[in-house]
DNA sequence: ATGCATGAGTT
DNA sequence: ACTCATGCATA
């Protein structure tokens, strides 16, 4: 099996992770560390597990990013620094839009948007803007700004107060269209010159994309997997070109990862960014999608099922973008406006909270509604934020721990963290202070998050970072 | 590149 | 209440 087979840089994310979970000197983390360290001891006992053979042979060519001296996480913004403040977001207007995508900056123009092509090329950075936790207090008086400030959408006259997203898919990024508030519209909309720049035309020398059969029904969802792949299989027959008709079937894992390493190094060479790519695909497919998304593509963290989803889509951007003259042409598209909904602030986990959190979840990854408030309680967060944690830890369990290789490894994963027994039950809770190695039975619960890979045992125990960090 | 958040769809 | 896909915000 190859599966495991992960892209480098993702492993060498995780090992400051590890060890700030592990050895973090949080008062009274004493039992935990214990139990973090033998757990992780325990594991690299088992040397065949430090090198499996795939994880190297993949995806990131260990360009750049190798190992972290000691990452920026834990000069982390201590905001939270008493962490025992439950800090409550306040649901007004956020009038955060993106910073990250191209338009964004436009957004923030008043009214008038000129196409900062340009930035599309960079991660916009909007100091001034930038939100702290401080910042929340100003949410409240943000809304009618906001409003004023995104006139710019008319017709969509926007989110008045419980729309809280822009429709999940198709964002409206089509440049003339940002006045029809119709979705309907904007599934077919790919023709459309849309007046603002002509640069943008996607204007593929004759590849057929147009074709609005592909993301027919709009949804994004409707996109995912089986009907992905018919509608992908249809128009991409009709699109001749395309190699990747119908691969998304029989898709393996190394198909994927080749597919990824070659996606990263044309692109790179090409000339784009990670953003462009989504931006591209909006403007090509009518499915935008984000840095992030390009990114975990590209690192081959998302879902087998999600990989198979987007591969032929960028797939064909590929093809377009080394065939096209004009390359260029494909990101070059403005993101008109930004969704004015609201969303809650980041919460910036202080380090000693995140290890508290990571022993809970190695003792239970799966807290009951109790479970998470007695944990909110003992760390001073929200419950929700408690839970969206376990939510997206899990999540990345999941990840890491079967990047893909169908549902085998999936259900090996699961066998291995048994339903969480009574232990974590209302008293049973390790009281204040953070929890202990408690464990009624002596057995600690053997979840093995994404700690089964090896690679990150093996950063994880890292010499220079263990002295650092228990220094 | 990744942490926290959101929302749709499921169970 | 959970999972999954996705993205904003940030390190």
């Amino acid at each position: 099996m190859t599966e495991r087979a992960q892209s480098p840089t993702g492993a060498d994310c995780r090992p400051y992770e590890l060890n700030r979970a592990m050895y973090s000197q949080a008062p009274g983390l004493d039992g935990l560390g214990g139990a973090s360290l033998q757990f992780a001891h325990g594991m690299l006992q088992d040397p065949s597990l430090l090198f499996n053979k795939a994880h190297f042979n993949g995806i990131s060519p260990a360009t750049h990013q190798t190992f972290f001296p000691f990452p920026a996480d834990f000069k982390t913004n201590d905001l939270q620094g008493d962490f025992a403040q439950p800090k409550h977001w306040y649901p007004f207007a956020a009038p955060e839009f993106t910073g990250q995508v191209a338009g964004a900056t436009a957004a923030t123009q008043p009214a008038n948007i000129s196409p900062p092509i340009a930035e599309t090329r960079e991660q916009i950075k909007i100091p001034a803007e930038v939100k702290t936790e401080k910042d929340i207090d100003e949410y409240a008086s943000d809304e009618n700004k906001q409003t004023s400030q995104y006139n710019l959408t008319p017709g969509a006259s926007s989110v008045p107060t419980g729309v809280n997203y822009y429709t999940p898919w198709n964002p409206s990024f089509w440049p003339g269209l940002s006045h029809i508030s119709a979705p309907a519209n904007i599934s077919q909309a790919p023709p459309t010159p849309s007046a603002s720049s002509p640069s943008l035309s996607p204007s593929p020398p004759g590849n057929g994309f147009g074709s609005p059969g592909f993301f027919n029904g709009g949804s994004a969802q409707n996109i995912s997997s089986g009907q992905a792949q018919s509608t992908a299989r249809s128009s991409g027959s009709s699109s001749g070109g395309c190699s990747d008709s119908e691969e998304e079937e029989n898709l393996t894992t190394e198909d994927l990862e080749q597919f990824a390493k070659e996606l990263k190094h044309k692109r790179i060479t090409l000339g784009f960014t990670q953003a462009d790519v989504g931006l591209a695909l909006g403007n090509l497919y009518g499915k935008m999608f984000s840095q992030t998304t390009i990114c975990r593509f590209e690192a081959l963290q998302l879902s087998f099922k999600n990989m198979c989803k987007l591969k032929p889509l960028l797939q064909r951007w590929l093809n377009e973008a080394e065939t096209s003259d004009n390359p260029q042409d494909m990101y070059k598209i403005e993101r008109v406006f930004v969704d004015t909904r609201k969303r809650k602030r980041r919460t910036s986990l202080e380090g000693t909270v995140r290890s508290a959190l990571e022993s809970y979840f190695v003792k239970c990854p799966k807290p009951n509604t109790l479970e998470i408030t007695h944990i909110s309680d003992d760390l001073g967060l929200e419950r929700d934020v408690v839970r969206v944690w376990f939510c997206n830890r899990r999540q990345k369990g999941k990840r890491l721990a079967l990047p893909f290789d169908d549902e085998c490894a999936e259900a090996q994963y699961y066998e291995q963290s048994p339903p969480p027994p009574p232990h974590m039950g209302g008293t049973a809770l390790p009281g204040q202070g953070y929890p202990g190695p408690a464990h009624p039975g002596g057995a600690p619960a053997l979840y093995m998050p994404s700690l089964h890979r090896p690679e990150v045992f093996k950063n994880a125990l890292h010499p220079g970072l263990v002295g650092h960090l228990t220094s």
